[in-house]
DNA sequence: TACAATATAATTGCATACAACATAAACGAG
DNA sequence: CTCGTTTATGTTGTATGCAATTATATTGTA
């Protein structure tokens, strides 16, 4: 039989679609909880990222979210201006700016400790399941970078 | 051992960022066949739905492809100006808008026809892995609809 | 030491996304 | 029939995302 290039290009058989939307569908779960706390899905991930390690340099942050700096730059002016973080100038590197997080943005941890756990309560997949879409997914992106 | 909320809120657990990374991945990969086609992703994915089954109302464009009327309703006008599609009133309901492929969406089927296969091939994953990829992502958007 | 090549951020332009609100039409209980 | 409710779409405001470009600093090398 020939190729039906027309069954191929249902929507149902391209995984960007649900790829995409699943994402969406994840992130908008976030929302009731960030809300409160003044932040956004972007902000929050940002926050993640100095949660774990203070004082990293613009392009550490975009390397680890995978996001451009033009996505970057401009939101982390917006958290220096809200007081979560501060930008500075590097010492050894003046083309470098490190971005360390402010009293405010250190203490919007605690706040936020549960918004993984309300999260994770939103998502209707067994821990297996979930389990196996992230490995899935991780293979995915390192395969491809 | 008390839980630690410092751990669970590391980036590398939280199932929204390689979902979203992947899925802008993925859609990353589109831009190199769509561009030349004039086209962007989501007034590609616009005409997967219209190649299936022309003359949908926008309200079927935003259920079936899980996006809000404020991002289709301009996108569409976009659209109609590019001479893609025609929008019109329904005769039956005046509320509802039917949108219509022109001879142009419709060519453009044959000229996009290879793009899935294109973009597949730069996605690394056995086929296996694909499908088991697909059934969690679309269990995960059914169960949290 | 000049100076071209490279690296890091910031900026600009364009295209989504969604919440909240606005508008107009259709529906439905009384 | 009628008016409050619901439905379908459009608009506004805010926040991403990324490509392409710019500005500045650093590095490598003749």
């Amino acid at each position: 039989m020939d190729y039906d290039y027309k069954e191929a290009m249902k929507l149902k058989y391209q995984l960007c679609f649900p790829l995409y939307a699943a994402a969406r569908n994840v992130i908008g779960h976030y929302s009731p909880y960030l809300k409160p706390l003044g932040l956004t899905y972007t902000q929050y991930i940002v926050l993640l990222v100095l949660w774990e390690k203070d004082g990293v340099t613009v392009g550490e942050i975009c390397d680890k979210l995978l996001l451009d700096n033009g996505t970057l730059s401009p939101l982390l002016k917006k958290m220096e201006k809200d007081g979560l973080v501060e930008r500075r100038r590097s010492i050894d590197d003046d083309r470098v700016v490190i971005i360390t997080l402010t009293d405010k943005g250190k203490e919007l941890q605690i706040k936020a400790k549960d918004v993984p756990v309300k999260v994770a309560g939103c998502v209707n997949l067994t821990q297996e399941k979930v389990q196996a879409l992230y490995s899935l997914l991780y293979e995915l992106i390192e395969t491809n970078k």
